[in-house]
DNA sequence: GAGTTTGAAACT
DNA sequence: CAGTTTCAAACTC
């Protein structure tokens, strides 16, 4: 890390710098900040460099890329985790969520035989220096593993691949997000390609080992799985499922950024490591072909995790565009005139942000986000609407009557809270007018349930304890249950790594793949319902997207209402909401397991 | 694909 | 803080 660390700061810090840091007040800073200032900054130039700054929450969303929401498409993608995880957290946690990531590429592998990742590195930079440098390593080899894998796997079981599929789809949003980042790191070439245009295809032009130097090997892993994926099931996963799936923009953004930390860390590696990218590339390689084509697969395949947006007048400089509210710089697939949200206008896309950011601290943080309790429930369920998930400023719709996507807490998959102004509300997620009922009734008895819930799941977890199930502790765990994790992991790790929920979740994949689980209701009419499953879904989402930035962001993701899943009234309601903004306290101390990646840091 | 509707974002 | 305007996505045809 060091090394390049420093290579990068010497170009863009000015001279002075240098002297800063030796400064006696500098040092004392230092000692009080547990971050450490001189990599963090460096890390790239992404926004979330300078999202740091406003607020610890808002991991600006390009960073970790974090911008979870906002790829609304992703929005399954994400599950919802609870905290926000504070920006201390997302170092670990994106160490967690490489992890993760590739666990989703390899779901049957086992994590204890995958080497962890050397948590060396990682404990005081940045998320995204962490991420960068580390990944790598570990990483990159155990990619490679996971792709046989994978491949593998693919052919073995469907519905896992249709899982794989939706969040590579997800991955979408992943790549553009790590080419944002991409775009901030001096290092990469992917940066200066896209600096001159968006235009993806300049990967395309270069070798298959050029490709990966260029690419992120990540991003174009995750194409390229879609795309292999695609040909064989993805039609039939998520061609529907996307449409209709509401994608949270915010949430998508949360979702988002992690992913892009995950790209970016797994991206870095492949760079490293050309060999792998001819395993991954089949696919990839195709795709860089044709960008757009891909690009348009992608998006039939409901992998929608790409924004594109159309933006006339704003130059996507401001909130309006899709792309510059998720943290993600436009690319070749936007319609958009007179951009300058592009990697060659980096300061003026930084310098506005900060300004936004400025005029209000949470414009980049995840729409919506998730109430502390509602992580167990949740992060067992992928698919299912996080119960206490909510939009963090809530609706003002008037006509719509939040059925529509116009209204931002249905776009982001989650009900109307009392935070909502508005009329005539009938969101299928949970309308307003239950949320106001919540009140300490319905919380305690929701606890009840959930306490019942927490049983049931702890049994089963002994009942099954596999390799998989170890998982509660590992991300590794069936595939399914390692979907949801990468969102989670994103901001929250810290406190989700104390709940149970990590076990559960391995668990709860398993009773449901059983059909054991199911108690919640139908939700009415999903989305997503028509074509699939949960998982599927989820990854559909229309994104998870995120769109955004804070720690929320990564919590933003919420998965888009299952048409199986209906959180009871109660059950959202009860909850109370945190604001993501404020971190919630790491409790490092129960860790188990619950998560390589943590356990391990 | 063009036009309309809608509600968030931005502005006053 | 409220009202208005601008904007682009979502939606409809």
């Amino acid at each position: 890390m060091e090394d390049s660390t420093p290579k990068k700061k010497p170009a863009k810090l000015p001279p002075n710098l240098s002297k800063f840091e030796d400064s006696p007040v500098f040092n004392f800073i230092n000692s009080l900040s547990p971050i450490k200032p001189v990599k963090s900054i460096h890390i790239t130039q992404t926004f979330n460099s300078i999202s740091f700054p406003s607020l610890p929450v808002f991991t600006s969303p390009p960073q970790h890329h974090f911008s979870p929401l906002k790829s609304p498409k992703r929005p399954n993608f994400s599950n919802p985790s609870r905290s926000p995880p504070p920006v201390s957290k997302n170092e670990g946690g994106a160490v967690i969520i490489m992890d993760q990531l590739l666990e989703i590429f390899v779901p049957e592998i086992p994590t204890a035989s995958t080497p962890v990742i050397p948590p060396q590195e990682t404990v005081d930079s940045d998320a995204g220096e962490v991420v960068v440098f580390r990944c790598p390593i570990s990483t990159e080899a155990r990619e490679q593993e996971d792709e046989a894998l994978f491949q593998n796997d693919c052919v073995l079981d469907t519905i896992e691949e249709n899982k794989l599929l939706s969040n590579l789809q997800s991955g979408n949003m992943r790549r553009r997000c790590l080419d944002f980042e991409m775009a901030g790191n001096p290092n990469s070439a992917t940066v200066e390609a896209r600096a001159g245009d968006a235009s993806i295809p300049v990967s395309s032009s270069s070798s298959s080992s050029s490709l990966r130097r260029t690419l992120p090997g990540i991003g174009l892993h995750l194409n390229s799985l879609a795309a292999t994926l695609k040909n064989s099931d993805s039609d039939n996963l998520c061609s529907d499922s996307q449409p209709s799936l509401p994608s949270s923009s915010a949430s998508i953004f949360a979702s988002n950024s992690t992913r892009d930390q995950l790209l970016l860390a797994s991206s870095t590696p492949d760079s490293e490591n050309p060999p792998q990218e001819s395993a991954n590339l089949t696919g990839e390689e195709l795709n860089q072909i044709n960008p757009k084509k891909n690009w348009k697969l992608m998006e039939n395949a409901g992998i929608g995790a790409c924004k594109r947006c159309n933006c006339k007048k704003s130059r996507c400089l401001k909130l309006y565009c899709e792309c510059f509210a998720a943290g993600v710089y436009c690319i070749e697939p936007c319609s958009c005139q007179d951009c300058f949200n592009k990697p060659i206008h980096e300061a003026m896309v930084l310098e506005t942000r900060r300004q936004i950011e400025s005029r209000n601290p949470l414009a980049f943080a995840p729409k919506v986000i998730m109430n502390s309790d509602s992580v167990s429930e949740l992060g067992d369920d992928s698919n299912k609407t996080p119960a206490s998930a909510r939009h963090k400023r809530g609706c003002n719709c008037k006509k719509s009557g939040c059925l529509k996507k116009y209204c931002e807490c249905y776009q982001g998959g989650v009900g109307c809270s009392i935070n909502c102004r508005c009329e005539g509300c009938k969101n299928a997620f949970g309308r307003k007018d239950e949320s106001a009922l919540i009140g300490t009734e319905i919380e305690q008895e929701e606890e009840g349930r959930e306490h019942c819930q927490k049983t049931i799941d702890i049994q089963s977890d002994e009942d099954q304890q596999n390799p998989s199930n170890a998982a509660p502790s590992t991300p590794l765990g069936p595939n399914r249950s390692l979907i949801p994790f990468p969102f989670q992991l994103k901001r929250r790790l810290p406190s989700f790594l104390n709940d149970e929920s990590s076990s559960r979740l391995s668990v709860r994949f398993k009773l449901e793949k059983h059909g054991i689980t199911q108690t919640e209701p139908k939700f009415e009419k999903t989305p997503c319902e028509d074509v699939t499953p949960e998982t599927l879904c989820n990854g559909c989402p229309s994104i998870t997207d995120v769109k955004s930035v804070s720690p929320n962001s990564k919590r933003v993701t919420l998965p888009p209402p299952q048409a199986d899943f209906r959180p009871l009234p109660s059950t959202r309601i009860g909850r109370k909401l945190i604001l993501q903004s404020i971190p919630s306290f790491p409790s490092l101390t129960n860790q188990n397991s619950g998560i390589n990646g943590p356990s391990e840091l």
